[in-house]
DNA sequence: GTCTATAAAGTGATAGAC
DNA sequence: GTCTATCACTTTATAGAC
């Protein structure tokens, strides 16, 4: 069943695996090809060979985790709608959208610390340049996922849901690759959760977050505007 | 008044400047020494005189926005607390805590655009070791803004706050590092709202995610648990 | 498919002239 | 303080032997 997390096995397996370690670690830009041959006990040539150059491994890298982990979004978000008598649960959108981030977390080679950052840093990544695919595939992820969204949150703009799946996916990517630094800095006052137990107070916190932000924001021109700091009036 | 982030000038403020509009679009690993001296029109060597070496230029452009940034953060939730009976307003809080990292964004030679992604680097770094001072600095900010929310949210324990506040500070740096991504990948559907509206939305969102999430969480162990996909059970 | 050897360019840092 | 020249490495990538 795991064939699209495992390319077929060998040296390019191994190089893989080793690049996945040491991109975890490091982030994708500190890794060089010396560091993932010698990590794979491969020739140096060895990359260039298997995946034409750095690059096209990092890109293999990202894919084998990046497609998977969207298919399986969009699996469990079928799911969520075929439950739902046409008003899909917004908790269940929600854990469909999260989970699959985890979900295969025993399946790697890595630490699951290790699966956690890598995994973070692919869908945080921003420098390198992704095929076109993938490209597509978040367009459509955010198409679906707001589209189940508007269904539980009648009342919202899509406009209003695209930006409040930005936050969350922020808050997730954050979780993903930067709990490490609050362990080290918050210690011992966050305690030692569970990754179920973050990702159930994740979910809350967003559907909480989603379920009655609406008539704050539509109202927002009645009240007068706070005017502690000097706002800012140009886009993002 | 503005002293703090901009240090005496001529061409070591010319070598601030240059790193900082670099570092924004390329991040802090993908910029060298060269390409510095280079923007700035000054001498290869002068980095390495001006700042002791390349890392000391990184440290200087993340201290210069840093401590102002969180020192705003704290003088704001003073304002917050003096203005409150006690009792602060949850949005009052967030306000200091989100507010502070755009205020500032006319007074730099940066885009706006530029600003946000390098405030977002900042603030969502982990690569490069930051001084002690600094990590000493955001355990504070944690301490003090977790007790304010604790006011106005008497019901939760620490650990739950400060899991909440770790969800917020990631959607506030994707905010700012990732919504470029956004409108490329969503536009036109996410609209073209100033930061200043943005800014509203994730107050807002963030509020309505930590205020009626309690029950929720506590009353978890007697409602039948998901077992949609397999849970996680490891720590982060 | 794997290796060595090497090309060609880039890296941070510094000695020493001015 | 600013410059040139240069050191000592490291980087990705490849040609060609095996």
């Amino acid at each position: 069943m795991n064939q699209t997390i495992v390319p077929n096995g060998g040296p390019k397996l191994r190089l893989v695996e080793a690049a996945e370690k040491l991109f975890a670690e490091k982030g994708f830009e500190a890794v060089s090809v010396r560091d993932i041959t010698k990590e794979a006990g491969a020739n140096v040539a060895a990359v260039n060979y298997h995946f034409g150059s750095r690059d096209g491994l990092v890109v293999a890298v990202m894919s084998r985790y990046l497609t998977p982990v969207n298919q399986e979004r969009l699996a469990e978000l079928d799911k969520a709608e075929r439950n739902a008598s046409g008003v899909p649960v917004l908790e269940e959108v929600l854990d469909a959208y999260v989970r699959p981030l985890v979900a295969h977390v025993g399946r790697s080679e890595l630490s699951e610390k290790l699966y956690c950052k890598l995994v973070g840093r692919i869908f945080g990544e921003q420098g390198v340049e992704v095929p076109n695919d993938i490209q597509n595939q978040t367009r459509n992820l955010i198409e679906r996922f707001t589209r189940a969204m508007g269904k539980a949150l009648p009342n919202y703009t899509q406009e209003e849901l695209i930006w409040r799946l930005h936050f969350i996916a922020g808050g997730l990517i954050h979780l993903l690759t930067h709990t490490d630094f609050l362990y080290r800095v918050a210690a011992p006052a966050c305690g030692t959760p569970t990754v179920e137990t973050t990702i159930e107070r994740f979910i809350q916190f967003a559907a909480d977050g989603l379920r009655s932000g609406l008539e704050a924001v539509e109202g927002e021109e009645e009240g007068e505007p706070k005017k502690k700091i000097p706002q800012a009036t140009f886009n993002f």
